[in-house]
RNA sequence: GGCUCCAUGGUCAAGCGGUUAAGACGUCGCCCUCUCAAGGCGAAAUCAGGGGUUCGAUUCCCCUUGGAGCUACCA
């Protein structure tokens, strides 16, 4: 069996979006798993949608990701150029078979023509499709007229009977009639080919034995079949993809503020945790598990766990496949990730941050979400009253008031403000009082805290916070609870 | 509109003619607990509809419906 080579072909319009790197995963796993080779090709024969440094961003994606490949325009290889606009001047010789042949024909007509005719068929209420108009051109015209400068395209020339089909190895047979394909143009009037053809060529050129990419192009690669057959070529083994939905209406895209890798990345997303969601979002293991490292998910990949129809990007479970990942990561690894962004929120309190990190290791969902969880560590948010009533604890205003008057002057009085101690205070000091612990500790969180949730009970906090400031924020409880009583 | 494709809970999905139709996220209970998390236990929730084929359809075929993709000198 020959070797698999595969390929991700992304064109440089941006960062790389969340359906690419899933195309890119899948793309890389098959070719481990079979010990092919994966390469990387840069698909930039729009000029126009090219933007500036967003090749460099697709590298540094691939390579945050893990996915490395073998070959691409950067590592080298014995197949480059990897960037198609470096490879401009060999797609026109292979143009010109095709026009040997009858496959294509030159083009003359100009944007302009063409839309009028667009326009007239879309107001008479049919589809537009090209006429052939140049085909009948005589051959020494057009091949005078290419000769003279005159701006021209090449086209496909389409059969106007029959039908063209591929074989997917996911979808199965897909063929469409003749008559229904456009003569799409190969190469474009700046000399460049469109994706239709360099697509093919370039495969082709590069050994490609798999072609894995989204089911955008479902509906075209039967064309591109006919295309493999004017030339004598063998076609790839085509396994296309079902696109990531943002919903169950819109495609997830990167034009209306959907995530991009790089932003979820940035957001506090591990990357392990995005690749092991991702991998799962429209691919199943046969094994009933649901953690992969990337060499796990190489070893574990098959085509036949593939669906076909397309799935929707779940943010909520990324959260939790994220949250795993960060309760699963060694606790110095939490901490030295955590610290930025304790920083945000703290920089110079002071503020223990291993202690902090160990309370906060088994609440992180996503890094970002952490300033503002530990912020009233810096600063007692505003609250309200009504927070010291809480009915399961038995707590009121009025037992709240009790609790923190009790407490003031045992806290001051501490000897060792550490987190034990502290905790034999309080709740000895409820005890000996009549108090349930619930009705002690409650006020006193809140009071220190502000907030009805916090990581950590008030003994933990009494501890970030510091013997002063614990007392400085008591004493503000006390005096609400008085001014309201 | 035309062409192509898809269709199991809210979401990701297993299933590949006979199952009590897995599992995960989310949701909702209960337990644990100095709050909230974490952890433990449990619950609700799915075969889009209609025809066939078959002894028997979630599973195979057709239609309807719904959805997606394509319909550029974009990929």
């Amino acid at each position: 069996m020959s070797e698999i080579r595969t390929r991700f072909a992304p064109s440089p319009t941006g960062y790389l979006h969340l359906g690419g790197l899933r195309t890119a995963l899948y793309t890389y796993l098959f070719a481990r798993k079979n010990k092919g080779t994966f390469i990387l090709r840069i698909e930039d024969t729009d000029q126009e949608r090219e933007v500036p440094g967003a090749v460099e961003l697709i590298y540094q994606s691939m390579r945050e990701a893990g996915l490395t490949y073998d070959e691409g325009p950067d590592v080298g290889g014995d197949y480059g150029p990897y960037i198609q606009t470096q490879r401009r001047d060999l797609y026109l010789p292979w143009a010109m078979k095709l026009l040997e042949t009858g496959a294509a024909y030159p083009c003359f007509c100009t944007r302009e023509e063409l839309q009028e005719r667009r326009d007239a068929a879309t107001a008479r209420g049919e589809q537009f499709k090209y006429d052939k108009h140049c085909l009948h051109i005589p051959r020494d015209e057009a091949k005078r007229r290419m000769e003279s400068g005159e701006p021209f395209v090449i086209r496909q020339n389409i059969p106007q009977t029959g039908t063209a089909s591929f074989e997917d190895a996911l979808f199965g047979h897909v063929e469409a009639p003749c008559d229904t394909l456009d003569d799409n143009v190969l190469i474009k009037a700046d000399g460049l080919p469109t994706y239709n053809f360099a697509n093919v060529v370039d495969d082709h050129l590069m050994g490609i034995t798999h072609v894995m990419r989204g089911t955008e192009y479902l509906s075209s690669t039967p064309k591109y079949n006919l295309l493999y057959e004017a030339f004598g070529w063998q076609p790839p083994t085509y396994v296309h993809l079902p696109v990531v939905m943002k919903d169950a209406t819109r495609k997830l895209s990167k034009r209306y503020g959907d995530p991009s890798f790089e932003d979820l990345l940035a957001q506090g997303y591990v990357k392990e945790a995005i690749i092991n969601f991702i991998a799962l979002l429209g691919w199943c293991p046969k094994e009933e598990r649901e953690f992969f490292t990337l060499p796990e998910l190489v070893d574990a990949f098959e085509l036949e766990g593939l669906s076909k129809s397309p799935a929707i990007f779940n943010m909520e479970k990324l959260v939790w496949f994220n949250s795993e990942y960060i309760k699963r990561m060694p606790f110095e690894e939490y901490l030295r990730r955590a610290t930025p962004w304790f920083e945000q929120a703290l920089a110079g309190r002071g503020v223990d941050y291993r202690r902090l990190a160990e309370l906060m290791h088994s609440r992180t969902e996503v890094f970002n979400r952490v300033p503002e969880m530990v912020r009233f560590l810096a600063e007692l948010p505003p609250y309200e009253l009504e927070l010291y009533t809480h009915k399961k604890m038995k707590t009121d205003p009025e037992t709240s008031l009790r609790a923190l008057l009790l407490a003031r002057p045992a806290l001051a009085g501490l000897a060792d403000f550490s987190e034990e101690p502290l905790k034999v205070c309080l709740m000895g000091l409820a005890e000996e009082q009549g108090l349930k612990t619930g009705q002690m500790m409650w006020p006193v969180r809140v009071a220190i805290s502000g907030l009805a949730n916090t990581p950590g009970g008030a003994t933990e906090i009494a501890y970030l916070l510091g013997r002063d400031e614990t007392l400085r924020r008591i004493d503000i409880g006390i005096a609400r609870l008085q001014g309201q009583a």
